[in-house]
DNA sequence: CGCGCGCTTGACTAACTTCAAAGATGGTGG
DNA sequence: CCACCATCTTTGAAGTTAGTCAAGCGCGCG
């Protein structure tokens, strides 16, 4: 769904600017705080938590217009609709990860894929806050470009690699987000899975079966696999 | 390339922070700027001018480590090289645009599609002065969400979406980003479009043919367009 | 213990890629 | 000014690969 008028791009700076601090005197000002844990404390304050069960909808299609979020547990699925029933699954979301903070991201519904808890916010208001806290500003915009550096190597996933390929990359995706060693948690299932590299179920079990007989993959337990990183690596990367 | 020790977490805040610019007073401070157009012209004084003419390269796969750019003038397409000559072209960067301001960008290699002129600036310089400017520090977080907006969509074309639909989403995002009422400039090369959209240049040409056959698009000229929108946002978004 | 749901595997089909060649286009030099 | 050449684009025919349809398996839950 398009939002014409709303758009990413440069905002007036309004309200709250670093020198001049004293519209809003009767609360404690973000300009105040002196470290990241104070601001951290400041941010769970201005926060609602959120609690979703699987599969439940957190934010539906653009309806939170301006609504982000941070994950605390659990995982998150970002997901567009098609008219003709198909999904992308665009993102998941992890603890400590941001999603909401850009118009397209609140375009998409996000659901949760296990047991979630999440701190939500106004976008604006975020906003606000980070013009006048260097701490918060570095924390957006830290989130902002660990957003694009994942969205990018989404790109590359998905443009010009065969099933095998695709299914690497996105376990070192997982492994750099949530590996323990060589031990990867894939607590998503495999539909989630085919809708976020593109392809079918089918085609992605067909894709760990290669992997298992490559031994690159091999599995621990019904949620947990362990991965031979060099192996995973050259084959992600179109060497293997 | 993998770059770990370089990622996009959270840096530690230090340097000029808004209360305390005492450090470098001999220069003029980007926390004296009051307005968008001095932190514009400051930028300007900040930046080294840049020219290429196509398909010079403009930056080589991370090993302009820290820098980023902006664009004058011009079109730019970041890519990324695969080891069997499979190239992805991630984004196109077109005026007003900045590109390299996250790890996973400044590790493609920029290349210039037609004449380009860019601005190029340290990254963790800009950084610096947005802590202390909100001017430059909401230019940067629009411009990174702006960039995510961007992936995200380009992520929805790429994962299950034919050929015809991925050219309608990819012309949808061209007449957003450098559209004249419903003429397109179409400047880059079939070939780039198809490593744009995930296809070969042959299954490009045939989507273009299919969209005249339809009357969704109409050649002008070589490199110019006429499109029925309506028509077009149909196809893009599957109901068509 | 049995049912249901998700995962796996197999056979067939459809779609995109590949390979090949002809048709435009623009730039250069005679 | 026109002809020629290199490059890009379009079109056609054959080959691969992932999608589709269908059935069997296994794990977890009631």
């Amino acid at each position: 769904m398009m939002v014409p008028d709303e758009t990413d791009a440069l905002p007036k700076v309004v309200g709250c600017l670093c020198p001049d601090p004293r519209a809003m005197r009767e609360e404690v000002m973000p300009c105040d705080l002196r470290s990241e844990e104070e601001t951290r404390a400041f941010l769970q304050q201005q926060a609602a938590r959120v609690i979703a069960a699987p599969d439940r909808v957190i934010s539906q299609d653009g309806a939170a217009e301006r609504r982000c979020f941070r994950v605390t547990e659990g995982i998150v699925r970002l997901v567009q609709f098609y008219a003709d029933g198909n999904r992308q699954v665009t993102r998941f979301a992890f603890p400590g990860d941001y999603f909401g903070l850009s118009r397209a991201e609140r375009e998409l519904t996000a659901e949760a894929v296990s047991q979630v808890t999440l701190l939500e916010f106004d976008v604006g208001r975020l906003q606000q806050l980070s013009d006048c806290n260097p701490y918060l500003a570095r924390q957006l915009t830290s989130a902002l470009r660990a957003n694009v550096s994942e969205a990018t190597e989404h790109v590359a996933l998905l443009g010009r690699k065969d099933p095998r390929e695709r299914l690497a990359v996105f376990l070192r995706m997982l492994h750099r987000q949530v590996g323990l060693g060589d031990v990867v948690p894939v607590r998503m299932p495999r539909t989630d899975i085919a809708d976020f590299i593109g392809l079918t179920p089918e085609t992605v079990s067909r894709a760990f079966a290669e992997l298992r007989r490559r031994n690159i993959l091999e599995d621990l337990d019904r949620h947990l696999v362990r991965l031979d990183l060099s192996g995973l690596g050259r084959l992600a990367d179109g060497r293997g």
